[in-house]
DNA sequence: ATGGCTGTTAATGACTTCTTAATAATTGTT
DNA sequence: AACAATTATTAAGAAGTCATTAACAGCCAT
């Protein structure tokens, strides 16, 4: 799966660079120009890491890694500094820490440390399905307070639609994908899992998942 | 197990900085931006090392320090300090400061000088589990009156799970961790063990063991 | 050797999950 | 409208996993 990142950077053409290198480098990146718009836009247990920009209007980078921290906090954060006055304080700190860029850095640089960031921190994201929130290392399906236990069947078979939303799945992939093969009675099986998610996803009424008739299944959520 | 550490500093962008760097370098940290907060806060024979800064708003860093001996008197400090005057240095010796480092400094300074302090201080520190406390030195659960004494491998599989509250551990996993290898047997076994420590723990009714069906298991606190 | 601990193996019953079956509802076609 | 095929839902069944207790084996100190 595609690794998600945020970018968090005012200077307009940086931004745009970025932005583009790094969907260029296969990352889903989701740009923002202020701490503030990074904020509000946020999705928990979503992004695979954040690149922030110390200095920014509105809400600084501090004060946004704080919030974004608190509530997601294992959020692997990588800062950029520019050189300048103000900056001396942290200047100590880059040294150790190995998430922090010194403004002018190298695009590959960049990808670089996001590549051994991502990959250490074994973070596994959670998949947004509506209002719930589904994690498969958990082995759970919850919305507010509303926490389901999942068995792996269920699990694998919702992972599996998780990771093609709002498409039509044939019934003959579906099972290739999650039972490893195709005969009638997993076929009867499949039905019976179908059956048993939509009760749990019952809880949100945006969310469902829709027969097509003699073909297979589609997820359909925003 | 990881290291606990208390992190006191009033400064909003150090406190994020090094709370992050430290969480980073796998210590737990607890951090707070006054000295009475910290006191109030304060959890004796928990935290492995405490890093205060000396100029803190409310109750300064000094005497912070002086009253957090008195509750836990082989607490190790360091003491982060922006000035330089020799004055403080010997203050904070006398109180007892382990270490002292002059603003600015780096992160991977201050780490090194953690990873000296906690290996020598051979500090014996206790986990909370709910209203327990389980001690690994001393292979004791006690909660109120009650102490348990715990065989070496309850005592390791327990701390296996307070390494990882609230998180789900596969079988393979704990057997990994504990048992150092995974067969059908030492599969039963860990059921064994699991049985046994749930009748321990069934003083606190706050707090269990979870099995997931297939997966593994989830000591479940708060 | 003997007795007391610890940890592993064995045995049993209960519980979960997943599949299969049975039955009802829906869809598409003639 | 009638029929066959497909899908939905519930229940029954089989297989596997887990919980608990007890029996056993190894170790250590008397």
């Amino acid at each position: 799966m595609k690794s998600r990142v945020l970018l968090v950077e005012d200077d307009n053409s940086l931004n745009f660079v970025l932005k583009d290198a790094l969907q260029h480098a296969d990352y889903a990146t989701d740009s923002f120009f202020d701490g503030q718009s990074a904020l509000n836009n946020f999705k928990p247990q979503y992004y695979h890491v954040a690149i922030i920009d110390v200095m920014l209007p509105i809400l600084d980078g501090f004060n946004l890694a704080k919030q974004l921290k608190q509530i997601d906090k294992d959020l692997p954060i990588i800062f950029l500094t520019a050189r300048s006055a103000e900056e001396d304080k942290i200047n100590g700190f880059k040294i150790g820490a190995d998430d922090y860029l010194t403004k002018p850095f190298s695009v590959k640089e960049l990808l670089a440390r996001l590549n051994v960031i991502i990959n250490r921190s074994g973070r596994q994201t959670q998949d947004k399905i509506g209002a719930f929130i589904f994690s498969e290392e958990t082995l759970t399906l919850s919305k507010d307070e509303l926490e389901i236990n999942l068995t792996q069947r269920e699990a694998s078979l919702l992972k599996y639609f998780c990771q093609h939303k709002n498409q039509l799945l044939k019934r003959e992939e579906i099972l290739k994908a999650v039972w490893g093969d195709d005969d009638y009675f997993m076929g009867r099986s499949l039905d019976v899992f179908i059956s048993k998610i939509r009760k749990y996803l019952e809880a949100d009424k945006s969310v469902s998942i829709k027969n097509h008739h003699g073909v297979g299944f589609k997820l359909t959520c925003d």
